[in-house]
DNA sequence: GCCAACGTTGGC
DNA sequence: GCCAACGTTGGC
């Protein structure tokens, strides 16, 4: 059992369309980061739970918890020209791109914000309050997991 | 294999 | 919109 953090743009893809999809599973398309993409093939399985992060909008920061309903599995969005995420040098038979399904668990009543979460001195260590992080799927400990749960609003 | 140029991420 | 910090690409 590993937790996780995983980053992605409201405007695109928020917590929001998640919940409205609740009770059925989603999938987590468009990582085109190797580093990311290895920590889904070799590390993640089925039944880790993730915190759901808002990056590169107004109010950045976690909002909720999703499951992990599969293993990595090909990501079909990168052989469709027509994609955002297409990528060309990637073929069906050699495949680059993977991706998991998700599926919605948990809505925060309020965002915990990347502004609180730096200023936690337990959090210091996180990948995702370094400097110069930009890792969009990154693992957490337990104690980071549990740690952040208790910054929540009750 | 080096590294400059370029593209992307993401906070502010 | 700016820009620092990366990651990727491609010429050599």
């Amino acid at each position: 059992m590993q937790y996780w953090l995983m980053k992605s743009e409201p405007d695109v893809f928020g917590i929001d369309h998640l919940y409205a999809e609740k009770g059925k599973k989603d999938h987590w398309d468009g990582i085109r980061n190797y580093q990311a993409r290895n920590f889904m093939r070799d590390e993640m399985k089925k039944g880790d739970l993730a915190f759901f992060y808002h990056s590169n909008c107004d109010e950045p920061g976690i909002v909720g918890i999703m499951e992990i309903v599969s293993e990595a599995y090909v990501d079909h969005t990168q052989f469709d020209s027509r994609e955002k995420y297409y990528d060309p040098k990637s073929t069906p038979d050699n495949p680059r791109w993977l991706m998991v399904d998700v599926k919605f668990k948990e809505k925060f009543n309020q965002i915990i914000p990347l502004r609180e979460i730096k200023a936690n001195p337990e959090l210091s260590d996180m990948r995702l309050v370094q400097k110069g992080n930009r890792l969009s799927i990154m693992p957490l400990t337990q104690d980071e997991w549990n740690i952040i749960n208790d910054m929540r609003v009750k």
